[in-house]
DNA sequence: ATCTATTTGTACGTATGTATT
DNA sequence: AAATACATACGTACAAATAGA
């Protein structure tokens, strides 16, 4: 693999463990090494690179930090190629973003444009059980929240939903955005429980919306559920303004 | 900041390293430290958590790894919080699509639902100066490619300009993804150029509604930069078809 | 331009922890 | 239960880089 055009990483001024990292990665990739392979032990690493052990370990660590190798102790243990996962993607991701402000508005925009997209594609082949499924997530909220504490959970028991919904894209790159967004949502909503009122507006058109696009969905019917998918994605949208302010505050963990 | 109900980090089989690193976020939030601030020397960290250097020095490359760091050698060193920049970002996250197989198909479904939103949401505002620099971006691909080497820079370049129009988002998230794609198109393109034949019809098409969306951009006609857009990536992933088959084959690196 | 102080970076030896056989 | 093979952690010493006198 010769090095690409995007790779403008001027890979001069890296530290030593993070040049060994770069050389680990593209090894990984020449050799085709795939989730579950294992990679040299720190004695042969120490070996090839002609560095100390700590130096190594600081280069494994990155790996690890960035998902791509799970290390094990014990005999047969070593560091092993990762398949990065989806949660531990949507946390990095999130330290991006933890700088950036987004408003509710901003995230809304995608799922708009994003939210019906995966309805309409998942409507033609999604599983009766999966159906099923959903259904019984949807009965957590299901009774109208009496307490605060309860609209919260209920809230972030339909951002649920749709993250679930997201797992059946057979599009990863779709199922991925809206998983993030849903994380996104319900981790503004725990740092917004003290002040906002509850919405039961909201939540009971939230409810009917879920229900008739399960209906749908069981129908089989991509354009019904595209269109009741925007039109849940609308209404949120508006009964979420005028709660703008709120922004990221902390580093999501894995 | 209590700890919030997304986080199911179970911290007890973390490693130190990993645990240390945990710690220091949850401090830099708790401070409420910026981009910029300083966090404390090695020695001091290793007296706080009563860990060695190698131990601390492996933290804090997790943390340098994820983007939220960044050090320096010297007096008035050390290591300093980093606002996780773009290009970091989309290299993390990169990682996580290598294992994902996506095809082109998967991205020009998303291009076809953001990138025309992306246009109307830009239009009203943008500075005449932004259109002169992107007129001039779109030079590069405004005579027909001779060479099959000469398409790939074209296409390249074209791509290009989606991901500068991309920074001109209000919205950081819209803007993210888009530029992201852009960047999975570039890294697919490079690994294409020996199969692929050149294609006049793509790039006439593409060169021609680009000039037609810096028109309506001048014009700050949002919903004809819409239009345009849409049109744009119909025909585009129309003309992308039939080469599917293509997947990342690399990490990338910032 | 040189020295000096500060802070990270590298090296290495040893001891401990942990999971498999 | 014990031996083994591996990562994990510690402590110390020294090297390199950088800012300021």
């Amino acid at each position: 693999m010769p090095p690409a055009t995007t790779r403008t990483t001027s890979e001069a001024r890296l530290s030593r463990p993070q040049r060994v990292a770069e050389e680990i990665k593209d090894w990984v990739v020449e050799q085709g090494l795939r989730a579950g392979d294992r990679l040299p032990g720190e004695a042969a690493l120490m070996a090839r690179f002609g560095m100390a052990k700590g130096t190594i370990r600081e280069a494994m660590r990155i790996l690890e930090a960035q998902g791509l190798i799970r290390t094990r102790t014990g005999p047969g243990g070593g560091s092993f190629v990762h398949e990065v996962s989806r949660q531990r993607a949507k946390a990095l991701l999130g330290n991006y973003f933890y700088f950036k402000n987004l408003t509710i508005g901003d995230i809304y925009q995608l799922r708009l444009a994003l939210e019906p997209e995966l309805a309409a594609s998942v409507a033609p082949h999604i599983d009766p059980s999966v159906v099923d499924m959903l259904e019984e997530h949807a009965q957590i909220y299901a009774e109208p929240p009496t307490t605060m504490d309860e609209e919260r959970l209920h809230h972030i028991a339909s951002l649920k939903f749709h993250s679930l919904l997201a797992e059946q894209a057979a599009n990863p790159l779709l199922g991925f955005v809206i998983d993030f967004m849903a994380d996104l949502l319900s981790d503004i909503t725990v740092y917004r429980r003290l002040y906002a009122p509850p919405n039961l507006t909201l939540w009971s058109s939230g409810r009917d919306h879920h229900a008739r696009l399960l209906a749908a969905l069981r129908a089989h019917d991509a354009d019904e559920a595209r269109a009741i998918m925007a039109s849940h994605m609308r209404i949120a949208w508006s009964h979420m303004q005028g709660q703008e302010a709120e922004q990221m505050r902390r580093f999501i963990s894995e």
